[in-house]
DNA sequence: GCATTACGCTACGACGCGTAGCGAAAGCGC
DNA sequence: GCGCTTTCGCTACGCGTCGTAGCGTAATGC
């Protein structure tokens, strides 16, 4: 980020390799020690520098996992696979992937947890992980509305509304299938997944007032 | 549970009061000082029991905090609201505004993610709190299909994946909207996810084969 | 009463946290 | 080359929590 020339920054500069390394290094203890019994001591002795250097960098154990996670989720891609159904079930397997890792797993739910009490550390997992995610959503949606599988959303605010529910319902379901099901999301899960929410998408034909 | 006679069971019982009082004791300090920062000695002090008495029922503060938050699910019931939509609209609002305490919100993700490295934990938690929101599934589709609402499932095995289906969804979109989208569960939003999933189950005409 | 179990209390070693202080190293401008 | 600045590795420290041991006391069943 702000490596080799910023602006009249004097002295000796961070080395870029210990931050690749520490970060390597939580992970590695995410997955031996999960997350509750991870030390900062712990980490910078497997990354190979000091304790004081880590905490330099990283106010505490929560935005260090935060950092070391998101690495995780910059894999994520959306190749365009033909039709929306496919992209869905790409992406969600993707997802599935990612969170099929014992470092994720542990990681991300923890610091999901200590968010709630922290607005900081929830506007960094949002920046840094959420937000990555939700990027694929648009695109998808914007790539099938090119192709016709979707028709055009002139109104914005109900084309945010709408992507942020289709966000929460992929996200939520791979989330909670993965870690409180304790299931592997194979492809016959995010076969039958993404046939309801494409069904419960494409097919609404007009509001019923009833409810 | 085993209280009173508990077959040939000499001494002093334990006190039920203080079971009470320690699992109160631990809501309100997951509310002032949310997961990382609770500590068991601070638990037994607000609960007026000593550090060691607390130590002779639970085995930490994971096992603790799961019994403290379970307590919050009993609450969850599901009314006859005469419709499958209108059942399932007031079915995730009760479980929002579950979620939207702060003693859920903060201890719930936090058992969560340890249970990902101890199964017993996780089989807790699946026993105290997640059965006992699959059964309302399970009973809000045996409405409908009462309610010739849903077809019946003659194959059972396929009606277990369904609802395993269904009971991801709904509890990951609500958990993920509260807790990591951070926003409320109103309900605006609510009647639209209610609306995509019952378009998703309803109008699948006949499973395609080529799965 | 007697055995048995739970309780409150104190004290303890172990461990991780986060910081301070030091000398050495690695850059930049001259 | 030489100084200035910042980072680095290392050691040491006070602090708080953990989880347990030990003891005397309280409450129950036989």
């Amino acid at each position: 980020m702000q490596s080799s020339s910023p602006a009249g920054r004097a002295g000796r500069p961070r080395s870029a390799a210990a931050d690749t390394a520490i970060l390597a290094a939580t992970r590695a203890a995410l997955v031996d020690l999960g997350w509750s019994k991870l030390t900062l001591g712990d980490v910078a002795t497997r990354a190979g520098v000091a304790k004081t250097t880590l905490y330099r960098r990283w106010a505490g154990k929560n935005e260090l996992v935060v950092d070391a996670v998101a690495e995780l989720f910059d894999e994520l891609e959306l190749p365009d696979r033909g039709s929306l159904a496919a992209d869905i079930e790409g992406v969600v397997l993707q997802f599935a992937a990612i969170l099929a890792r014992p470092e994720a797993r542990s990681g991300l739910m923890a610091v999901v947890a200590e968010s709630t009490r922290d607005e900081a550390l929830r506007e960094r997992i949002r920046t840094s992980i959420v937000e990555r995610q939700k990027r694929l959503v648009l695109e998808g949606r914007a790539r099938a509305q090119a192709r016709g599988e979707l028709p055009p959303e002139p109104d914005t605010t109900e084309a945010a509304r709408t992507a942020d529910l289709i966000f929460d319902m992929v996200a939520g379901a791979v989330v909670h299938r993965t870690l409180v099901s304790a299931e592997t999301a194979n492809g016959d899960w995010v076969r039958s997944f993404t046939q309801v929410l494409l069904w419960g998408l494409t097919s609404r034909p007009t509001e019923p007032d009833d409810g």
